[in-house]
DNA sequence: CGACTTTCTGCAACCTGTTGCAATAAGTTT
DNA sequence: AAACTTATTGCAACAGGTTGCAGAAAGTCG
């Protein structure tokens, strides 16, 4: 759990809710809900709020600790940053995503570096699109 | 205004309401909120309800009329899809936004669509990220 | 035009996420 | 260990956005 030790060296402090939202992350073996966080740590420790796991998300996102992936469900999901990177393409239409890896994105990370001087922070990108199946389906919509 | 007539088109009712969220986001020469879009309408119909400004961009979104985009604000922007595509690098440290012009993400987008046949909108994207002023002076955060 | 059907609106309630503030708990110093 | 400083928390209020529902308005047909 490499994500307290990083805490520690920043200088943040290593509460039991910092723990436990960073355990429940780790546990986690797919993309966690803010309120499934807080269910497993409200499960331990009683008088947590909710706000206060919202506050380490944002920390951790600020750490590049976490990801944060808006699959256009009305909630947003999180993810530990080292498990890995990967893109998703959501279909406006049907919801379904697709995963996409790593690399996909590379060359376009590349160019606005180079380009622009801005690192793209593309660990974990939710492209919204249609899908194949939904493009031969159009109506009205 | 060709957003009332793709909605007749269509089988849409053009209503007041409708008409006048069309005419706010024409108007507006550069992106607007829904809030923005709101006072306009309120202005003219006092007993409208910001719902409908909600909805109406809701399905306006759908038919492609226009585009919405999160500039990590804290509130989304909307902008007439046919006053044409760009795209803005948004420095999660400073807020600044950085303007990218269209065909930058045609390489990306030609990929998607050969390789996993999803027609990515990428019409008006906001990529998160770092500029390189801000890279610079790093600390703790 | 009047009756009928269907879409659309306003309202109120709700949901996810954020923020200000006073109280608390961590880490530090002596 | 006690006192001290500062980060962090819980709470309550708030903000942006969504949704269910009943009533109102559009469009349609005779």
């Amino acid at each position: 759990m490499s994500c307290d030790k990083v805490l520690r060296e920043k200088g943040y402090r290593l509460t039991p809710q910092r723990m436990l939202v960073s355990e429940a992350l780790h546990n986690a073996n797919n993309h966690i809900s803010a309120e499934e966080i807080f269910e497993q740590l409200h499960a331990r420790y009683p008088y947590s709020n909710i706000s206060t796991v919202y506050r380490t998300l944002e920390l951790m996102k600020r750490l590049n600790l976490v990801t944060e992936t808006d699959f256009g469900e009305g909630r947003v999901r999180y993810h530990v940053a080292e498990k890995g990177h990967h893109h998703h393409l959501v279909c406006r239409t049907c919801g379904k995503t697709i995963d996409l890896n790593e690399p996909m994105l590379n060359p376009l990370k590349g160019t606005l570096l180079r380009d622009y001087d801005f690192e793209a922070d593309l660990r974990h990108l939710a492209i919204p699109g249609e899908c194949g199946d939904c493009r031969k389906k159009r109506g009205r919509y």
